[in-house]
DNA sequence: TTGCACATTAGAATCATTCTAAATTTAGGC
DNA sequence: GCCTAAATTTAGAATGATTCTAATGTGCAA
């Protein structure tokens, strides 16, 4: 039961090139990248299943370590809830709306960089930057 | 067994104003008034055992709660790592190093602020931000 | 095509945190 | 200072997201 060369081709993501592909690994990283709204691994779960109603929760959660550490995908986390997945490679916070708990993202101003704002030690290395915003959203 | 009043006096903080006292309260805040370095609730019940060998973990949690209900104390969170408590309230983000785990202020420039960083949507009231940053602190 | 290193799976285990319900304490009014 | 209502503390159980385990299955380089 492999896939089709076409079938492989139609999804073929450069952000994915040299990870280890699998069914499930592909299904789990198009869950995210059709609909965009930073499900948490049970929601990715729930979707999921409907295209392939064998794979496991551990899977899940296997799969999208695999895409956050290959770096196409990346994880969300506000204060102590479910992490939530979030496929926008740019630059960009999050803002969660506290009575839904909806996340959207917030990109940088054009131009603008965290060096700018930081006042880092010197010789530090980041690998990586979250910034998460809470409040409300309409008004 | 109640607390004299010259020790509440030596003790006494005004951004602690408004918040019901209690000796465990207290104690849970000296801690992290003490020794700045961002414990997590399992570190700071252990040093406030040393002090109050009766309290409880869970009056510790209910202790850090209720003081960053109240403002006193902010929490921090990397990934899903244990909540860190830290008693700055200046406007900072935190760098954790990768391989110790420590964790560090990262004061934001003279001046500088978020909104000029962000492109944040319009009507939106923001409550509270984190900035959190992983990497590698030597070089 | 084959081999094997890596993935998937179900279910158990982990562990930070929250909940429960009873005992205690705080703080305000007298 | 004493009393009381309301809030807090406490030990231990419960929760829930995530990780682990060990057996089975699969991608892919040669």
């Amino acid at each position: 039961m492999n896939q089709k060369i076409t079938d492989f081709a139609h999804n073929h993501d450069p952000k994915l090139d040299g990870l280890r592909m699998t069914r499930q690994r592909r299904e789990v990283y198009d869950v995210l990248m059709s609909l965009r709204d930073h499900p948490t691994a049970s929601e990715v779960y729930e979707r999921a299943k409907s295209n392939m109603p064998g794979i496991s929760l551990a899977t899940v959660y296997n799969c999208l370590e695999a895409l956050v550490e290959h770096g196409a995908v990346r994880q969300v986390n506000f204060e102590r809830e479910s992490s939530r997945y979030c496929p926008n490679l740019t630059a960009h916070g999050h803002f969660q709306d506290e009575q839904s708990g909806a996340v959207i993202d917030v990109p940088l101003k054009e131009g603008a960089s965290l060096g700018d704002l930081l006042d880092l030690p010197a010789g530090v290395q980041v690998n990586n930057i979250e910034i998460t915003l809470t409040g409300k959203l309409s008004n």
